[in-house]
DNA sequence: CTGATGCTGAAGCATAAGCTGAAGTATCAA
DNA sequence: TTGATACTTCAGCTTATGCTTCAGCATCAG
């Protein structure tokens, strides 16, 4: 097991992103790796808090981490944000196919309404 | 307040996403507008359930919703999905930057690890 | 060794989520 | 009017989240 992981689930990929914290850490791991503690740094909340959150991403698979001495390093993992995003897009090809396909739907219904 | 709604706040966005059940709802709405009962008709669930998702996707700005005489219409609305592909892209961009920028830094931590 | 640093873990608690079942409100059909 | 249909709303329950504090436990510096 060295170099294909098991397909990460979407519910807890979207769960990870549905936290302005999580996102913030996120947001911090793009412009590279870090340690909890600077993780932590700019965010309202004590530091135990802020493992919990960082557990909740590493279960989501967006970010990995390896221990150093006693610090514990993190990385953010763009292939699993990429699933995330595959996803959405297929939904919004699809669906603007559908719009496609059906013409103008709203005008069919509703063909001249005030909204 | 006919054309440009407020912008859509990306923590309901993503918890809408988080659930599978809401999933499932969107997926079928790919295929087009649907009534409440036919978004229910596959999932495992009471219909004062599917109401409460329908609630989430529509506090999301996901999905938009009409009545007509008794039944309630739903339709996807590909603009708010797209903002959380944004949100998602930006930051697979910007990590893939950063490591650019930073070189092979796993290649510097650790140059002949086992993993 | 001693103390500071950087995390880790377990309680505990308040609020939010997800669900059910039961009762209620509008249609629409006959 | 009667009844079915299509939601809608609400009380109530169970579990999950998000947070805190406090108590550890390995580093690392001196």
């Amino acid at each position: 097991m060295l170099q294909h992981q098991p397909p990460p689930a979407l519910d807890p990929i979207f769960h990870a992103l549905a936290d302005p914290a999580r996102r913030g850490m996120l947001e911090r791991l793009t412009r590279g790796p870090a340690s909890v503690s600077q993780l932590a740094e700019p965010l309202p909340m004590s530091l135990s808090a802020v493992v919990q959150h960082l557990a909740v991403l590493e279960a989501s698979g967006l970010v990995t981490s390896r221990k150093v001495g006693r610090v514990r390093t993190c990385t953010l993992d763009t292939t699993v944000l990429s699933q995330a995003e595959k996803w959405i897009n297929a939904r919004r090809i699809a669906w603007e196919r559908a719009f496609d396909r059906l013409g103008v739907y709203l005008a069919e219904t509703k063909p001249a309404d005030e909204a």
